[in-house]
DNA sequence: ACGTTACCCTA
DNA sequence: GTAGGGTAACGTA
């Protein structure tokens, strides 16, 4: 077979039996059998391995009757029921068969046989070269000359020739053949002590099934007297034996195209079953393109390499840029083709020595090539855009990003999203560690003085890495539109945005956390004195080991809980209920104390150390690429967890102030996780009470537990309001009993009662662990893939979070969609709106400004505008605004 | 010096 | 009971 054929027709029903019965019985851990899967689904690599160029359709039985059994009842009487284990491994083999992208044909009421046989008769019509991959030898009936019979287990071809020479007969006396002999597995009679050579000796006699009829006199002895009592049911048996090769198909012969198939899907999928060597054979095959392994780097130190190198540049369509260095810059990479790279030193450190560009000339051409409408391809633009930024040098607004790739691609995947495991997962190109060169403790080397041959390996390298990746990733974006969209439209907008928010910054009144530091040290420093004095004894406060000790073996209080590692805990819960229990006084010192110190040590300390020393701000950095479910995180400082719950913490918001003739503005989404379920589920009540624009909790409270709104009382609601929000994280009857201090059988009740009144929760939570399952992801409403490595694990624990995760990731991911939209539409407006106003900060539903006091009005309309059509809902966006001279007062 | 654990702050 | 970040203590190097 060396003609590429373009049409596979795969009998999977008789794959799906002979492997099931042939090899042996492979059981995951748990014990579901995958012996019949594993060896269909390698048959079917093995012919995508053989066929590249082919379309390969496979079909299956589908249960239920046929017209078979119609014309005779007695049909596949003899067959003996199909085992359990075979049975339950059809779903999900099919399933792997879409994953894997092929069109699976499952018809009701048509026998597999006779959907090939209409199928190849369709192409057959149209010229077209036609394989039928199956185990049945009943298929020969359909060999002809563009029509061949395979198979792939055994590694056999039919053509016509080879037909006469396996049976005896050619292909068009098959059916007769069959009718002659019969078949005692599907109960087809036949005439009696008929074999194959007594059905091949009178085909070659007589010619056809009619000619032996009508010869049948002719035949002596008792086979003879045999055909003659069969032969009123043998044309009931040729019907039986005849594949219908024009039957009404819902699907035309150009429908059934091959889908994109997600790697990451049937990994998973694979993963599930234990099929380990498929995914091995995957990872192997996984490079797209098979580049070098050696990237040939340029060290540019002359200005003539410069220069021609721009010359280049300018024809590329694009390139790879990356800025090295920690604080100043090293140097600069250069990719714009996959295997040559170009280094150019900056450094001046000792290397000074060696002959380099002067930065000023190099700069400039930098500053120029931005500039042109050239697409510059980065890992991690946002960081790169503080590196120029130092240099005086703006990147273009529109980049690529292949972190924002990969983490569109698979938010969570093992590794994380830095270049070099990327590079090692897409595409198979190990690079070096930049540890490797600098070493690492004590002994570590600032980077700009690793010898600069080296580096400039390790940098040619990182931004040719760069470049091949972002060809791959591109193309795996293009294989679903959703997922194209979330990075055009969302993350790769919204980068240069929070860009411009860092560097924004918050101001920060040192002198208010000052104070307010002076006075919890006080606190501190009595706290730890009364407690020292309760104890007996000098300890330290921070210890949860050393306090353990204090409360539990010298006050011999008693443990209420242990934590995970089997001590005893101190957490606040614990300490609350000691302190109740009034036996000491030193569980609620402990918790003054830890309160005062988590304040002065986590945020005034923290705080202060981060301001920034000339514009007295505070700039924290945007992690775009981090949480799984598509949300930001801020990081150094972390400005999404000032405190504001209780009034002590508060106090730190004060410090957050405008600069004088402004105000700081708090805009945030009202409810928008509840919102987001009440659109994803569709329920009627959760809807309605959004569309009544009622306090949802308190709402959810009255149907709960039955009584007028008005008549809600406040630990109603508050109950009402924990559950709404442990069902949005997917919270069991254990986790709503502890958190409302209430029996376990009471908490399910309550569940109960709440899934009555909102059956389109109940129905979301059920169908998303089973899509979890399937699917091996979830998605946001605009197509946020949120995969789930954990949703089959057999390990209950592990298993029940992934669910909790499958639950929640949607409404959590949802949310972050819209306000990532909101965050890009509003950064837009305020661009065009000359107005005299800052985006300061995202805190998740909550976005932070400051603007020129008289212009608040204007300000508050068009970010309300954004933000309440970044999505359209069945319910509606609603935004609270809050202003004041400090982040306190907005609240 | 670095990693892990317990704790606690936010949406 | 979801998603994060940061601190201090404490264990291991």
């Amino acid at each position: 077979m060396t003609q590429p054929v373009p049409l596979i027709l795969v009998d999977g029903s008789s794959y799906l039996f002979r492997a099931f019965y042939a090899l042996p019985d492979l059981r995951t851990a748990t014990g579901q059998p995958t012996g019949a899967i594993r060896g269909v689904i390698s048959m079917l690599r093995k012919l995508q391995t053989d066929f590249p160029a082919s379309s390969i359709v496979v079909v299956f039985d589908a249960p239920g009757k046929t017209f078979r059994d119609q014309i005779y009842s007695e049909y596949k009487a003899n067959r003996p029921s199909m085992p359990d284990d075979l049975r339950v491994q059809i779903d999900p083999l099919h399933d792997i068969i879409k994953t894997m992208g092929l069109p699976l044909l499952v018809i009701p009421d048509v026998e597999a046989d006779d959907v090939i046989g209409t199928l190849a008769e369709q192409a057959s019509t149209k010229g077209i070269q036609t394989i039928i991959s199956t185990s049945d030898k009943d298929l020969a009936q359909l060999v002809n000359e563009h029509v061949t019979l395979m198979d792939t287990m055994k590694d056999e071809f039919l053509d016509p020739q080879g037909v006469v020479e396996k049976f005896g007969v050619k292909p068009a006396q098959i059916i007769d053949y069959l009718t002659l002999m019969g078949d005692k597995v599907d109960n087809i009679p036949g005439v009696n002590k008929c074999g194959p050579k007594t059905a091949v000796k009178w085909l070659n006699e007589f010619g056809t099934l009619q000619g032996v009829i009508d010869n049948a006199e002719t035949v002596k002895g008792k086979i003879g007297e045999y055909l003659r009592e069969a032969i009123p049911d043998l044309p009931r048996s040729f019907e039986l034996a005849t594949i219908k090769c024009d039957v009404d198909l819902p699907y035309a012969l150009e429908d059934l195209q091959p889908a994109e198939v997600d790697p990451n899907l049937l990994k998973h999928k694979f993963t599930m079953f234990e099929f380990r060597t498929f995914i091995d054979q995957m990872d192997e095959g996984s490079v797209p393109t098979s580049y070098s392994a050696e990237v040939d780097v340029i060290l540019v130190t002359e200005e003539a390499q410069l220069h021609e190198l721009q010359k280049s540049l300018e024809d590329a369509d694009t390139y790879a840029f990356e800025c090295f260095g920690e604080g100043g810059i090293t140097g600069v990479g250069i990719a714009y083709e996959p295997e040559r790279a170009y280094y150019i030193p900056l450094a001046e450190g000792n290397l000074i020595d060696a002959v380099q560009l002067s930065q000023i000339t190099c700069i400039e051409v930098l500053r120029n090539l931005f500039a042109s409408a050239k697409t510059v391809l980065l890992h991690d633009a946002k960081t790169t855009r503080h590196h120029c930024r130092k240099l005086d040098i703006q990147l273009p607004n529109k980049v690529q990003d292949v972190m924002l790739a990969a983490y569109v691609l698979h938010s969570s995947a093992r590794g994380g999203l830095n270049l070099r495991s990327l590079a090692r997962r897409y595409l198979d190109f190990e690079l070096i560690d930049i540890k490797e060169l600098t070493g690492t403790g004590a002994k570590r080397l600032p980077i700009d003085q690793v010898p600069r041959d080296d580096f400039a390996k390790y940098a040619g390298n990182y931004v040719s890495a760069c470049f091949r990746l972002h060809e791959y990733l591109a193309q795996e974006l293009a294989k679903d539109e959703t997922l194209v969209n979330i990075y055009n439209q969302i993350e790769l907008p919204l980068e240069p945005v929070l860009f411009d928010m860092e560097c924004s910054g918050i101001l920060f009144d040192k002198a208010v956390a000052q104070d307010f530091g002076e006075e919890l040290d006080a606190r501190i420093q009595s706290l730890q004195s009364e407690a020292h004095q309760i104890a007996g004894k000098t300890f330290s406060l921070n210890s949860p080991k050393q306090l353990q000790e204090v409360l539990f073996d010298d006050l011999k209080l008693t443990a209420p809980r242990a934590n995970k590692r089997g001590h005893r805990s101190t957490n606040v819960d614990v300490l609350e209920d000691l302190a109740r229990n009034e036996e000491s006084p030193l569980p609620q010192v402990i918790l003054d104390y830890r309160q005062a110190a988590k304040l002065r040590s986590t945020y005034i300390d923290n705080l202060i150390g981060q301001v920034d020393r000339d514009s007295n701000r505070i700039h924290t950095s945007y992690e775009q690429a981090h949480a799984i479910t598509g949300r930001l995180a801020s990081a150094n400082p972390n400005l999404q967890n000032i405190p504001i719950r209780s009034d002590e913490g508060r106090k730190i918001r004060e410090a957050f102030i405008p600069p004088a003739g402004r105000v700081l503005v708090s805009a945030d989404y009202s409810q928008i996780e509840l919102r987001v379920m009440a659109h994803i589920t569709q329920d009627e009540g959760l809807t309605r009470a959004f569309a009544h624009r009622l306090d949802v909790h308190q709402a959810t409270a009255a149907e709960i537990y039955s009584v007028p709104l008005e008549e809600v009382t406040p630990a109603q609601r508050r109950d009402a309001k924990t559950i709404n929000f442990g069902l949005m994280y997917g919270m069991s009857a254990f986790g709503l009993a502890r958190s409302l201090g209430i029996p376990q059988f009471v908490a399910r009740e309550t569940i109960e009662q709440y899934f009555a009144k909102y059956p389109a929760i109940q129905g979301y939570v059920e169908n998303t662990k089973e899509r979890a399952r399937t699917d091996g992801y979830v998605q946001t409403i605009r197509g946020r893939r949120i995969y789930l490595e954990d949703i089959s694990s057999r390990n209950p624990a592990i298993r029940q979070a992934a669910e909790r995760l499958a639950i929640n990731a949607p409404v959590q991911g949802s949310a972050a969609d819209i306000i990532k939209i909101a965050t890009i539409k509003v950064h837009e407006w305020l661009k065009q709106s000359g107005l005299d106003a800052w985006m300061l900060l995202q805190v998740h539903d909550e976005l932070v400004f400051e603007v020129a006091t008289e212009q608040l009005e204007e300000l508050q309309t068009g970010v309300r505008a954004c933000m309440q059509s970044a999505e359209q809902l069945s319910v509606e966006l609603l935004v609270d605004f809050g202003s004041g001279n400090n982040w306190s007062a907005t609240h």
